[in-house]
RNA sequence: GUCUUGUUAGCUCAGCUGGUAGAGCACGUCACUUUUAAUGAUGUGGCCGAUGGUUCGAAUCCAUCACAGGACACCA
């Protein structure tokens, strides 16, 4: 049974007591005329008041009962709502006759919701309370709360029972309600630079725009397989080529691979689409939008992360080749001879397959030597073409393309190109991509060949950039672990899922 | 996928080289009308993650599995 912990039986009793005695345990009709936080701003007088009280006010407030300190006649008890703590003074002969004693005593308790009406007051400590004379409860919590003190600090129960964990840690909340802003000042920013929000599908034929294994779903009633989206990209070009000048999308991504402190199978990003710029506009509107989010957010330009300190007046532009000398400390001789390279990563005792060509080889050693040590926020320039399918190839040198990623902290947080809007040349990076899947690579691009013909219309000159929203939201609220910014993060079920394969069967 | 650490009461944690399972909080009972994790007294509470093995005897040793944390690998 569910309910079968004695903990919870006895307050089931207190429940059924409750009724018995005329208390509903779960009453619709609450009263608040107040929040906690505004009730302790406005009250912030009465320390200087006569007596430190005013008996001429009354307020209404409601809450969860966090802390129950029993004094014999008297208590105090701390009530908790989304917006504070306050601290309750109830006295037996403040209630109705018996209700301190044989309600509130013995049938109230931790855990559960209540609403308590009376007048404000400065405790002999110092701390504004409310004087109460009436209290009722409003949902009895038959689960009792954690202990007080340690509260939950099992990252098992914090993550698998988020709501004990918002309950019990003022700072998780205070985390997702970051995380909450980040997202809406990222659609406002964009909307007041003339973007238009726009919704493409999440269930794709194919899965393009990034590389990456999808999940796969199936539709009914057309008998044939949906991939869940891995990237919006391709939906968000076709509405550049169909007009629109500037689109973004801030939705979830899917995809089928390893989770870790960085990664979860679905994942918030925000992709912008934006014609007649290039990648080198992104930079300087990533630039502002960084300033946007902290002059929003009242954050620190030196920001602390962990145990970096974070420079956000200081973003650089480094092209990948020029990086992997002076940051990564490559021989500068041996970054264009792939043989060099791989003896290079030979002798470091890195692994590669013995196929890669020399833009992905340059990408080996970036992530190898380069990509950790770019704390304070870096633009790496002109990416290698093999390495990106889905960028426009520099007028001066068509080995490498126009592109960026932003890196902060070692961690990459953006990436942005000049978009590839020649047909002819799309289909064609298609088709090594495709090739390379033929060799074994199965995170390399499908073709899509509806888009190569989208693209046959005539896209404008178009630069893009992906932001992903979840990393972004870790460094601007200092966690290390993707799940401590998702409200749900993905967790292997308890119990095995024999009984869900066998009904999955006749679907 | 590999390595590593963990899983004991509702929660936070002890439990040594194997010998009848412990504390604090919470809960029950009693006392207490200005406390701040209130306090004092007293009591209840456990299939020691699961399954096997070794042993006269296992929370403890061994193996397998499950879940979680960390590191690495994979992953642009």
């Amino acid at each position: 049974m569910v309910f079968d912990n004695k903990f919870i039986q006895l307050r089931v009793e207190k429940a059924e007591l409750l009724k018995k005695e005329g208390f509903n345990p779960y009453s619709n009709d609450s009263k608040r005329n107040t929040t906690i936080e505004k009730y302790l701003n406005v009250n912030s007088d009465i320390e200087f008041k006569e007596n430190k009280r005013d008996e001429k006010r009354h307020y209404i407030l409601s809450g969860r009962i966090k802390l129950f300190r029993i004094m014999g006649k008297a208590s105090f008890i701390q009530i908790e709502d989304e917006s504070g703590v306050l601290q309750v003074y109830v006295a037996r002969d403040n209630l109705p006759e018996g209700f301190y004693n044989n309600i509130f005593k013995k049938l109230i308790e931790v855990g559960d919701i209540v609403e308590v009406a009376g007048y404000p007051f400065v405790t002999g400590q110092g701390e504004l309370s409310l004087h109460a004379d009436e209290l009722r409860l409003l949902t009895k919590a038959i689960s009792p709360l954690p202990e007080k003190f340690h509260g939950v600090t099992d990252k098992e129960i914090r993550y698998r029972k988020r709501y004990l964990d918002l309950i019990m840690n003022a700072d998780v909340r205070k985390t997702f309600k970051i995380r909450s802003k980040v997202i809406s000042l990222t659609r406002r920013f964009f909307e007041e630079k003339g973007f238009l929000e726009v919704e493409t599908p999440m269930m794709h034929p194919i899965a393009g725009g990034a590389n990456a294994k999808p999940f796969v779903t199936h539709h009914n009633a057309l008998g044939i397989d949906r991939y869940l989206r891995i990237a919006p990209e391709l939906y968000l070009k076709r509405l550049i080529i169909g007009g629109f000048e500037a689109v973004f999308e801030i939705n979830r991504n899917f995809r089928n691979e390893g989770m870790d402190a960085t990664h979860n199978p679905e994942f918030t990003s925000i992709e912008f689409y934006w014609a007649y710029k290039t990648y080198k506009d992104l930079i300087e509107i990533t630039k502002e939008y960084f300033k946007y989010l902290f002059e929003h957010l009242n954050l620190p330009v030196l920001l602390p992360y962990g145990d970096l300190e974070i420079n956000f007046e200081k973003f650089s532009e480094i092209p990948l080749i020029e990086s992997l000398h002076t940051i990564g400390k490559v021989p500068k001789e041996i970054v264009n001879d792939r043989d060099k390279i791989v003896e290079f990563l030979k002798s470091k005792n890195i692994q590669v397959k013995s196929d890669l060509s020399l833009g992905q080889l340059q990408g080996e050693l970036f992530d190898e030597f380069v990509e950790e040590r770019l704390i304070n926020p870096t633009f790496i320039t002109e990416y290698p073409v093999d390495i990106s399918p889905l960028a426009r190839r520099s007028d001066e040198n068509p080995k490498i393309t126009e592109r960026f990623e932003l890196f902060i902290a070692g961690r990459e947080i953006a990436n942005a190109f000049s978009e590839l809007n020649d047909p002819v040349d799309q289909l064609g990076r298609f088709e090594a991509q495709c090739a390379a899947k033929e060799c074994g690579d199965d995170e390399a691009h499908d073709m899509d060949i509806d888009f190569v013909e989208a693209l046959s219309y005539g896209m404008a000159p178009t630069a893009g950039q992906g932001i992903g929203i979840d990393r972004l939201v870790m460094l601007l609220t200092n966690e290390h672990s993707i799940r401590d910014v998702l409200l749900f993060p993905a967790m292997k079920p308890i119990h095995t899922e024999d009984k869900r394969d066998e009904s999955h069967t006749d679907i």
